[in-house]
DNA sequence: GTCCTGGAAATATAT
DNA sequence: GAATATATTTCCAGG
């Protein structure tokens, strides 16, 4: 219900789990794990994943009739390659030259041999940990993530959505770490494999780089940085292996087809879920349309990739320890064999008494049952007396630093020091864990971030202690939050780490772009334990920090804007705070469609005299239409050129005579208006946390609604980009829009949704108009969500 | 020696 | 398909 919007944007037939991205199961009680994917038995049944989980996906990943010995439906995307590989490392060739050969070999299947192969020679593939001399310890952990965060150190808890990965039937773990451990070696073998589809994989193969001779020095893709681990710029065997398990899923280190094979007796139900589960926390809905053609090519890996995910999702939750970092020096005895991310995902975690397995002294994670809400949940950030509250924002520029970089610090406040979050209303005396994970900065709903991931910093000028953890392909730091401190957190310990565009679009269910899509807000979460065991969620986001270093130098931001509405005969000064404004900027007013066409758009005067490169003064001009009855919302950008135009900031016209007073919803939502009248309120997403707080969703599940129209209203007041320039980010259609609106009935649509929608009226007053069909830059369209 | 940073070259992708 | 414009990723140098 809560995402009840979305079902008509996609497909009347899908069910709403399949039809966005950001509806996890079916529906969900924030206090109550989802029992429907939790019972599911552990040995799989097609129909309970496609029936409940998800129907689409499900039956892409389950081909009608297909099982395996144990009964469990069979996989057969990405199985063919593996086979070939497999034998070829079953007689021990552990090269990956033999990689070219596989492909050749299409229809073999060993998948038994995988678990008893021997180890070849781990140099020879490319070492995770090697990624660049310059790669800290969690930049380089975060190289091939694929699989490692979902693997034995990813967190036991999950969301409803994950709750399958908790049967004790799919568990890894269960079985024992003599038995486990070939197993993680054949997996580590076949997953250290680059690539297996040298045909169509962009990425070089292991032969082509490390065999054939160094690349260029700038690779354009997931390649260059094994060439490191083997040309002799860096030991493939690292000594300081990734501390930390990368949460992102390189398909540089995908699962292969092997992997799956090797283990697909024990694992074939759990790595279902888990490929579903995948599908359904990514995003979209992959059925092939809408993806890059590149990112389809290599399915194969993706979809091996996301088997892995089985490993360590069939944890126990119960017994697993939340701690995410595991140190080869602390547990010497996988140290060999550590020549891969997928070699610890693969290895059962060991009993014995490891740093990270010990519960937290203080144990705030034991909050963290698998009730949990899953990261893509929209949560309030109040609920009751509690309110988790970001005291001090982060500046709004943060070069993210790539893997193959030094980290770039942690993110910090735009008046110097570190953002600062406090949970209110919190009178208990014992301590809870702060959740901190990078999130998506469009129009849509918030979601963790498939192109950065955040990036603990350590070191002597860090005061706050945190703790790295994965969870559901996404790192997540977790810090804290003390009595002793007023349950406040000073955020200097969280750097952003960008991964590679080639990487993360090519994984199996990944629709989003990652070009232009630099922008992120740093999310955070607590769970508060309430009486009954019943746990309280509350979330809130920073405002938007671009991480791209071009972006940060050019492009336009707006951060504040000293007015939010005002009467359609416009006139009133509006004073734009921010960064990289020039006196050739123009400030373009825009009305939308609700299909995203632009109904109307005007060149803004701007004061080219008072312009400053952080402030900008600028003429709200007269709104087309001057006998609008209700608040009508239209947006504007700054532009400095071509392709160079800041994000959409919101702006209300309010009808000439009307009184600027409207029923605001819930106000204590949002921070008190900064400038103007109630209706400023929600309305700046850049001036005030609004898109982190737009979802209330408290315990009680009757705030369904609120949902729905707070979607509603982000659509209804972005551009939606045309689906053929942008598939990807189309599932956010104006049909979406037209149907969450009749179902909310909240007052805050009137402001929303353009007064008479209809781009048919083109009233255009006094100023020059700029056509509508105005050259858009269709990158641009692409980019909206953004 | 490592971490941070700013800058920019090299490379990739889009127009 | 070439040329050009833009965006991304890697590398370098200095504090």
């Amino acid at each position: 219900e809560h995402y009840s919007y979305a079902s008509s944007g996609i497909s009347s037939g899908l069910p709403l789990s399949t039809a966005h991205p950001a509806l996890p199961a079916p529906c969900h009680d924030l206090q109550t794990s989802n029992p429907v994917i939790s019972v599911l038995p552990s040995t799989g049944h097609p129909s309970g994943y496609g029936g409940t989980v998800d129907s689409g996906p499900a039956g892409y990943f389950l081909p009608s009739g297909g099982t395996r010995p144990n009964g469990a439906p069979a996989l057969e995307s990405p199985r063919i390659e593996i086979t070939s590989y497999l034998g070829l490392h079953h007689g021990s060739n552990p090269f990956f030259h033999d990689v070219e050969v596989e492909d050749t070999v299409p229809g073999a299947r060993r998948a038994p041999s995988t678990a008893t192969l021997p180890l070849p020679g781990l140099e020879a593939y490319r070492d995770p940990t090697c990624l660049s001399p310059a790669s800290s310890l969690s930049s380089r952990s975060c190289n091939s993530e694929a699989s490692s965060y979902e693997s034995n150190y990813s967190y036991p808890y999950a969301s409803p959505q994950t709750s399958p990965w908790q049967s004790p039937c799919v568990s890894p773990k269960t079985t024992d770490p003599e038995d486990g451990f070939p197993r993680g070696l054949g997996a580590c073998n076949l997953l250290a494999s680059p690539r297996h589809s040298p045909s169509t994989s962009p990425r070089a193969s292991v032969t082509e780089e490390s065999w054939l001779g160094p690349r260029g020095s700038r690779p354009s893709s997931p390649c260059n940085k094994r060439k490191y681990g083997l040309n002799g710029r860096q030991p493939s065997c690292s000594p300081h292996p990734s501390p930390t398990p990368s949460p992102q899923g390189s398909p540089r280190v995908s699962v292969t087809d092997d992997t799956w094979l090797g283990n697909s007796t024990q694992y074939t139900s759990s790595a279902i879920v888990a490929a579903i589960n995948a599908l359904s926390t990514d995003s979209s809905l992959d059925l092939g349309d809408g993806v890059p053609v590149k990112a389809r090519k290599t399915t194969l890996e993706h979809t091996a990739a996301m088997a892995l995910k089985v490993e360590p999702a069939s944890e126990d939750p119960g017994t697993t320890p939340p701690a995410a970092t595991f140190s080869p020096e602390e547990f010497p005895a996988f140290q060999h064999i550590r020549k891969g991310a997928f070699c610890d995902q693969y290895l059962s975690v060991p009993q014995a008494p490891c740093p990270w397995v010990k519960p937290k002294p203080l144990s705030p994670a034991s909050y963290m049952s698998p009730s949990l809400p899953a990261l893509d949940w929209q949560l309030p950030p109040h609920s009751g007396p509690y309110e988790l509250r970001i005291e001090v924002q982060p500046k709004s520029h943060h070069r993210a630093h790539y893997e193959t970089e030094g980290s770039r610090g942690a993110v910090k406040a735009s008046a110097g020091g570190h953002p600062i979050v406090q949970l209110h209303g919190y009178l208990e005396n014992e301590p809870l864990t702060l959740q901190l994970f990078i999130g998506t900065a469009d129009d849509r709903l918030l979601r963790p971030h498939a192109f950065y991931q955040v990036h603990r910093i350590t070191g002597k000028t860090v005061s706050t202690t945190s703790h790295e953890a994965i969870l559901s392909n996404t790192k997540v730091l977790e810090i804290l939050l003390l009595p002793e401190n007023n349950m406040r957190a000073i955020i200097d310990c969280a750097g952003i780490l960008k991964l590679r565009n080639s990487d993360i679009e090519l994984r199996k269910g990944e629709t989003d772009i990652g070009r232009k899509n630099t922008r992120v807000r740093l999310v955070f979460r607590v769970h508060i334990p309430q009486p009954g065991g019943r746990t309280l969620s509350l979330q809130v986001a920073s405002n938007p920090i671009e991480c791209s270093q071009r972006s940060a130098q050019e492009l336009p931001l707006v951060e504040k804007q000293s007015t939010d509405s005002y009467l359609v005969v416009g006139g009133k000064k509006m004073v734009l705070s921010g960064h990289n404004f020039l006196q050739d900027s123009k400030v373009i007013f825009v009305e939308k469609a609700p299909d995203g066409h632009h109904v109307w758009e005007m060149e803004a005067k701007t004061d080219r005299e008072m312009c400053k490169p952080n402030s900008l003064v600028v003429e709200i001009p007269p709104f087309r239409n001057q006998r609008i009855t209700s608040p009508v919302q239209v947006n504007f950008y700054v532009c400095n050129g071509k392709r160079k135009r800041s994000q959409y900031q919101h702006f209300t016209y309010l009808p000439a005579n009307a009184v600027p007073i409207i029923k605001t919803e819930p106000t204590d939502d949002y921070e008190p208006a900064q400038t103007c009248g109630p209706m400023t309120q929600g309305l700046s997403p850049l001036s005030k946390p609004y898109y982190s707080q737009q979802l209330l969703l408290p315990p009680d599940p009757g705030a369904c609604l609120v949902a729905g129209f707070t979607s509603c209203q982000q659509r209804s007041t972005v551009m939606s980009p045309p689906p053929s320039t942008s598939p990807k980010l189309h599932d956010l259609s104006s049909a979406t829009y037209t149907k969450c609106s009749p179902s909310t009935g909240h007052s805050h649509l009137g402001l929303q949704q353009p007064a008479g929608g209809a781009p048919t009226t083109q009233e255009v007053p006094r100023s020059r108009a700029v056509p509508s069909s105005a050259p858009h830059p269709s990158s641009h369209a692409t980019l909206q969500p953004q």
